[in-house]
DNA sequence: TTCCTTGCAAACGATTTGCATTGGA
DNA sequence: TCCAATGCAAATCGTTTGCAAGGAA
């Protein structure tokens, strides 16, 4: 079992929260890493051997425990990814074309910059602290 | 009739497409706002007045022709605003708890830092030249 | 007339849920 | 054991589409 595994594992017992076979799949295949994965992606990477309701289930069970975190894309379609606390900080690269989406890890400067920005947007705004996640849009290398 | 319906109807004649009622009412509706909507808030909005089918066809139409963009946020849902030409430059704040968007203008040297920060995200990552739009999520303040 | 647009209803794809069964601590 | 998790099928939700009727150029 690799480091990833461990610490949800044990976060989940933790919480109470069974760390089921479905649900060690699920993050097997996250941690596995080509991205976020929708469920429909997930169901095909695991070769069918946990049903969509299941899937679906698991993901949220799994979301709910903070283990994953969704992100909402292009057509209506939510793929996860493995929180932040697992994978360390970073931002998201959607490529308008494609929809695909890329992790983008920011030199602490780069990241000291932008949090000073995004302060100072939240607190203009009367918006309650948060872990702030940056979407920007562009066009991928592939689609260029 | 006022300065973005005058704007966009220039826009769709140009390109020889009508703007017709059903069109106008969305951009109305969209004007009046202060966020993006989704189809069913804009159905509700115009109190039933144009049907959900329509109110899609219409959507779509103005997003082909730029005079909305689509924003896809909380539960698979896509919400739709003006286009930046229209509105100007800005940004999103999505509160994570109840799904709502606020438009935010950021001072000019937050926006001078900002770009800088992106521009070094996309270069390093490939990423073609866009428009950046900026997703933060935090907790609003009717939600705190 | 000749397209384009509309409205209704049916179709669709992603996600959720009811219920009986299975499984894990 | 005993409640939580599963799997199937049916339901739901947002969105799209076929088709016939209405409207503008």
């Amino acid at each position: 079992m690799n480091t990833v595994e461990r610490q949800v594992g044990q976060r989940l017992t933790e919480r109470g929260i069974r760390f089921t076979r479905a649900r060690r799949r699920v993050v097997g295949a996250l941690g596995r890493g080509d991205g976020p994965r929708s469920a429909a992606e997930l169901h095909g990477d695991l070769g069918g051997a946990v049903p969509l309701s299941s899937l679906y289930r698991s993901l949220a069970v799994l979301e709910d425990a903070g283990v994953l975190s969704p992100h909402h894309g292009t057509r209506g379609l939510t793929r996860y990814e493995l929180a932040e606390w697992l994978t360390g900080h970073h931002h998201h690269l959607t490529c308008v074309e494609c929809g695909a989406v890329d992790d983008v890890h920011l030199s602490p400067a780069g990241e000291r910059a932008l949090e000073k920005v995004v302060d100072g947007i939240t607190e203009a705004a009367g918006f309650g602290p948060t872990a702030h996640t940056l979407d920007i849009e562009g066009v991928c290398v592939r689609c260029r």
